[in-house]
DNA sequence: TTGCCACTTCAAGTCAACTTGAGGTCAAGT
DNA sequence: ACTTGACCTCAAGTTGACTTGAAGTGGCAA
């Protein structure tokens, strides 16, 4: 049997069985059925749930991950929404890459006052020129 | 007078004023003083809140925030502290270029059935091999 | 056949990060 | 002197993403 129990995916995935439950509640997994009452997922739903993982470490609601890979894997989303949901990842890489540029900068900078430091504000100000029209929302890591 | 009324920085800066009283309450900024009720910020709050938009959209809490740069700025943190916390930026940028590039493979892969296509299941290997300790939490863009 | 125990459902609780609302205050313009 | 409107406080409400608890179920080993 390819089918996994809930019990075997919860552990493979590292994603609690209750949080499973819930995705399939809000429709962002499906289970192929059951054994008893159990629930049996095919294994591609543990692909599925790296997924969604990323996604959520992305700043992706669960509402928006499900909208670009629902229960069937990747959706019929067209290429070219794809490629923006990319650009709008490269754009939070851009961000991140400044705030830790801004990070590395106050380990090594000697200034007394970073608030001040010409230098400082130069690297913050780089970033949240663009705002992303999107709403971002929370990310856990397992 | 250099100081700004809370009005005045909530509108520069794009955050409610609702917000910034938040904020003060959790001593992630503080307020000068007081005209008459009205709050008055010193002008290097703006750069404050530039940094605290970072990090929410980095993905850090609000208390992890105020942990690395609190209402005096950038605090006493230790340079290897705060190379940590840039070496966890990097881990975050790493997971989310390994999303964006599964993205942009799916937008142009022409094989049926992505969730099986080993190229897809390859790229998603590379990431959530490494989980940090850290938790996670929300990040809205303005 | 009897336990066991990992599952089941459903409702309610939790947490962070805000937002909203009611009722009050004050400085500035008319 | 009076009105206006942007601020004030404090309590309560909201949202997303789960988690917890109580009470029940069903396959499997002894």
């Amino acid at each position: 049997m390819f089918l996994l129990d809930i019990g075997v995916l919860a552990e493979k995935s590292g994603v609690p069985a209750s949080t499973l439950r819930y995705y399939e509640e809000i429709g962002l997994i499906e289970s192929l059925g059951r054994r008893g009452l159990r629930r049996q997922y095919g294994p591609e739903t543990l692909t599925q749930l790296a997924l969604i993982s990323l996604g959520k470490l992305a700043g992706f609601s669960l509402e928006e991950i499900k909208s670009v890979f629902g229960r069937q894997g990747i959706t019929t989303l067209p290429r070219q929404a794809l490629h923006g949901r990319a650009d709008d990842i490269d754009a939070q890489i851009r961000r991140l890459t400044t705030l830790r540029n801004a990070l590395r900068h106050v380990a090594e900078c000697t200034a007394p006052s970073h608030m001040e430091c010409p230098k400082f504000q130069a690297l913050l100000r780089m970033a949240p020129h663009s705002q992303p029209s999107r709403k971002r929302r929370r990310a856990k890591a397992s």
